[in-house]
DNA sequence: TCTTTAATTAACTAATTCATTAATTAACAG
DNA sequence: CTGTTAATTAATGAATTAGTTAATTAAAGA
């Protein structure tokens, strides 16, 4: 198999498909940590929405909760884009070689005929 | 506004969450070129199932198709993933920094509390 | 203990997604 | 013209997603 499968991927680009949950990964990285209260403030949904996207965020492995007192903490976790960029980076090798690939079979193919 | 919205992204990153799609890129990237009929010959799906997705890719801007006679060729974009590279570096930027202001909050919150 | 604050879970709904099979469009080959 | 090949569109259905309000859990504080 050319890939292994990569249920990790799946959740993560998920994740990030949605412009809430981007949003909340940003400001947690301008910010550092936020209670789920205060994550909530900027969006006009419901607490329990914003507490599903952050179910989604942590099964994703982007965000890590913490416990204080009466309130969860929620930060952005170390490591959590990594797989998002090394299957960046797998892909951006084969790039040049697709492209140059390309531009062979487009020489290849239009020798004679010169688009209008 | 932190973040002014980028449906792009949405469509990239949702077009990528897809097993099945992100396949079809990394062919494309490694192979160059496909036919519609070619690109679903290692899939256990039907052909109509193909097509959406491509249209999904297409919608998304990660592939690009060429009519010849009776085919559709398609391929991936050449700066398909660009949108998606260049917010992953801007989160970058405030990796070091978010983390840094963590540890702050970690060492200032557990001075004395030393977790037995 | 009783009330307030913080967040999650439950129950429900609307919209979207991903697949199927059947029908259609379009180009080519005899 | 007719039949075949290539692909898309149509119609449908099951599963998932993202939101709502109401109910629940849990800790704090009077």
């Amino acid at each position: 198999m050319a890939t292994p499968r990569a249920p990790q991927l799946d959740d993560l680009f998920s994740a990030l498909a949605d412009p809430t949950r981007r949003a909340i990964v940003e400001r947690l990285l301008t910010v550092g940590e936020l209670s789920v209260g205060d994550v909530a403030v900027p969006f006009a949904i419901s607490t329990p929405a914003i507490s599903r996207h952050l179910q989604v965020l942590e099964r994703a492995g982007l965000i890590e909760r913490r416990i204080e007192r009466q309130w969860r903490f929620v930060r952005v976790r170390t490591d959590a884009l990594a797989p998002v960029e090394s299957w960046l980076s797998r892909q951006k090798r084969h790039w040049t070689a697709a492209l140059d690939r390309l531009e062979i079979l487009a020489a290849a193919q239009t020798p004679e005929k010169q688009k209008s």
